[in-house]
DNA sequence: CTGTTAGCGCATTCAG
DNA sequence: CTGAATGCGCTAACAG
């Protein structure tokens, strides 16, 4: 009963095949069956081919954990976040994970918070499973986890953090390119000929928000057009709030004079907010009124469609997996803060001015 | 330079201590200490006491990984997917995240997709990770994977898969109360005075949508009513697809006689297509019309925000841990097949029926 | 280029 | 109740 007929031939592989298996197979032994797998230079070809083969014929899968041990490293990356609740994390996540096992690499997932499980915590659960390197996401850390970044990341794993200032010389870390996205969506407006262009956000507490106005601010100044900013004067967590203030807030514009030709919200929520409020006072987008939003996230379920500046967050999982490749590969080399472009995605909301 | 002093209160623990350093720390052997640390029965209490505070004073983690090479059994748990993009895959993997940390559990992903990585590598990768348990996301498997999940299932990791059938007596599975659901949003109405309620939905190839739709029929039967199904005739991917269908269909619906004087949506956004169409008519929500979605993914993005159905999709992640749990202490157990209800959050687009 | 020896850190026999 | 021996499967030094 634990002895199964080599021709076995049922579902049932079960028995494990290690190294120790393959090297009897061939009469050689087990180390150099190791390193043949490996590539280990300082093998000869003819038993590198006859031991791939073995492992091929046998159906032998190299035991992770085992190799694991010995190295210290486990072809793990973590990904560590705050709260999945944002809608933005999941295409991160997602195309982290796809370009992750491109590189065959796994993925592990461990989530912080305040009040549970702090920043340290998670990286000691990281650590055990041995991951290779780490990711974390913006609003995981604050300030006061820089300490333990940096010293996981000299402890030789690879790190790289989004939407935080450099902080280290080994910690690379990834931005958006917000200024030029308020750039590129004011330009999109100006050339349609539109010249009385507001944009609705919150500018004080949420940097993300007014480094976008900042950039629409620029170009219609360059364009010697007014720049004006309607404050949401809330923060924008939870999602959802700033749908319903955006509205009262363009309902409120629509009581005064003179009235925008166009309108950007700061992010999609307000742009639907507004929407609803031209809506309301019958008021038609794009032929009377343009409309554009950013990050991509909701501007499909709008009637029309909105125009946004979409934000590079597919991308940017893409990119931190690079990323930590790039370091796992050089481990010295210098940490680069990349800033990922906005793509423009123009649909229903935004047209030429009527004359 | 190896041997460091115990009052070193630098912010370096880096030498790895292990259970040899706490027996040696205490003069005992290190199987001893083994013993004493996994409870083992057969180790007076005062041992334990004794390894216990060394382990605390050293700083003491265990190495999963040289533990689950002995015991081919890491504390991780696996979740199999085939898209976050949907969205509803957030909350769940978020739920499911959080409750395995509260069981000393980490979270591995693995996704799949028809073209780059089947079903059965997805397990494959899994396995080596030797985790513990493993639950599939509908969408990730279908009927072809069956052997492969109740192989895994026998081989003796716990699984559970959600909106799937039953297919082997160990592998649990989670549903939502669809059906149930559509019953529930149409009393709502029902209850406020409604006598006219449309049900708008694609109903042929989404199981879902038509078991709500079947409450919904069910609820207006009993009442006397007469039930109304404006189908969209689409399929429901990609999302937004639906609210620009039920958006043409809901002016479409205007321009006929009677006029409903409520409407269920059968996800959100068909009822934010309808809530577009509505405004543009002049039609005020919920004065003249009520209107009800499903999901609650966009409700609140709405103006007025949406009295939706809530899936329980973060109930759902914490369920999947606690089936795997459960099935982890008593592997033999005979298969649950749960079932989820939603819950009704009320805002602000449904009232009473105007007499 | 191959084989020998040794050990990663832990857990599970079995004697004492 | 404790200690001594053994091995999980692999890799890394060295010697042959």
């Amino acid at each position: 009963m634990d002895r199964k007929a080599p021709n076995d031939t049922a579902a049932t592989p079960a028995k494990k095949i290690t190294m120790k298996h393959i090297a009897e197979y061939l009469n050689i032994d087990r180390t150099t069956v190791s390193k043949a797998m490996a590539s280990t230079p300082g093998v000869s070809d003819k038993t590198v081919r006859m031991v791939r083969q073995a492992a091929e014929e046998l159906g032998y899968r190299k035991d992770i954990i085992a190799s694991s041990l010995m190295t210290g490293k486990n072809a793990l990356l973590g990904i560590v976040l705050a709260d999945m609740w944002r809608g933005i994390y999941a295409p991160f996540v997602d195309s982290f994970q796809k370009s992750a096992y491109k590189n065959g690499y796994g993925v592990i997932l461990q989530y912080v918070d305040k009040r549970t499980i702090g920043v340290r915590q998670a990286i000691e659960v990281l650590k055990q499973q041995r991951i290779s390197g780490v990711t974390f996401i913006s609003g995981a850390t604050s300030e006061e986890d820089n300490p333990a970044l940096i010293e996981l990341a000299e402890s030789g794993v690879a790190v790289n953090t989004t939407v935080r200032d450099l902080l280290h010389d080994r910690i690379d870390t990834i931005h958006f390119d917000n200024r030029n996205a308020g750039y590129e969506a004011a330009m999109h407006l100006i050339e349609l000929g539109h010249r009385n262009i507001v944009f609705m956000g919150e500018n004080r507490v949420n940097l993300t928000m007014s480094q976008r106005f900042q950039g629409y601010k620029q170009a219609v100044e360059e364009n010697g057009l007014p720049s004006q900013l309607v404050e949401t004067h809330e923060n924008v967590w939870p999602k959802g709030m700033d749908v319903q203030t955006a509205y009262r807030l363009a309902k409120q514009l629509w009581t005064g004079q003179p009235k925008p030709d166009a309108i950007i919200g700061g992010n999609d929520n307000i742009a639907l907010g507004v929407l609803f409020a031209l809506k309301e006072e019958g008021v038609h987008v794009p032929q009377q009124v343009s409309l554009l939003g950013f990050d991509d996230l909701y501007a499909i379920l709008a009637v029309p469609q909105l125009t946004s500046m979409r934000m590079p967050i597919m991308e940017s999982g893409t990119t931190a997996v690079e990323l930590l490749m790039e370091r796992l590969n050089n481990p010295a080399k210098q940490a680069e803060a990349i800033k990922l472009a906005y793509e423009k995605i123009v649909r229903d909301s935004t047209a030429a001015a009527v004359k």
